[in-house]
DNA sequence: CTTGACCTTGTACCGCGGTTCAAGGTTTAG
DNA sequence: CTAAACCTTGAACCGCGGTACAAGGTCAAG
């Protein structure tokens, strides 16, 4: 199959599986007597595996080390399930950081129904902002 | 007050404060003799904004407006009550795919742990990915 | 024989929020 | 006088996951 064709298929732009090629996602493929890249199925599988790896949010680079992984020969699948353990670590964490979030969006709006605009001072910008909840307390920062 | 005078008194590195002016969020400072930024309290009540402002999920860009309007005359507040809301909004929405992706992640490693690695073919490079939940139902596609 | 669709390579660009580096000028303490 | 600590500018770089563009080669249909 040509570069087109396993787009085509596998519902991926042309540069993005060359994208995957110069990261390590997928080998270097045979080229055909014009230089064309040519494919096999097991090329559809890896595009496959990709996807549902990125499903489960693992980034490229972790997702090209089980590849390797497997390219070597080993059973990736310990190395699978530590990822994904962490993985669901880092999901809860940030979790706790939205819900955080969420209730300073929360406060912030309730108290800007109570402040007068005419009370907006120049200094502040907006008095409706600089109200931090909890100083140092409740650590977490979040970056968005 | 010098850069590093304000840079020190807010805990913000030099380089953050140039970028924050280059990017509209600081006014052009007055110059001293020697080209030196000369800066004075309303910028340490600017930066303690952005501060706030950042830590209620505002990117720069949107703290920007804010500062636009203000130095425009207006008051912001109903702007930012706009921006607050909007934000919530996406705090939501987001937690809700962290909780799918969490729902996934927990679905794979429930699944790893009866799977036995002895079994992963090749081809399918590692058998516990590649269990898509809901191939198409509920939709949401996570980016992290 | 030309047109269009496909392929090749290398390179630059996107948003986001900065950080770092290079090459110089200034000021301050000893 | 000299060294350290400060300041200036412009520019490149970081991770992340691609996307876009330019300049060319190849191939099939009409």
């Amino acid at each position: 199959m040509r570069i087109g064709e396993v787009a085509e298929a596998v519902g991926v732009p042309t540069a993005t599986i060359r994208f995957y090629e110069r990261k390590g996602l997928l080998p270097q493929p045979h080229r055909g007597p014009n230089g064309y890249r040519e494919y096999d199925n097991s090329t559809l599988a890896t595009l496959a595996f990709i996807r549902n790896a990125q499903a489960a949010g693992l980034t490229l680079v972790e997702i090209a080390t089980i590849l390797d992984l497997r390219r070597e020969g080993a059973t990736p699948c310990g190395h699978v399930q530590d990822l994904l353990a962490a993985k669901l670590l880092d999901v809860q964490q940030r979790q706790r950081e939205l819900v955080t979030l969420e209730a300073e969006l929360g406060h912030l709006i309730r108290l800007s129904r109570r402040l007068d605009p005419a009370d907006c001072s120049d200094e502040a910008i907006c008095h409706i902002i600089a109200h931090p909840r909890s100083p140092s307390r409740a650590g977490a920062t979040v970056q968005e």
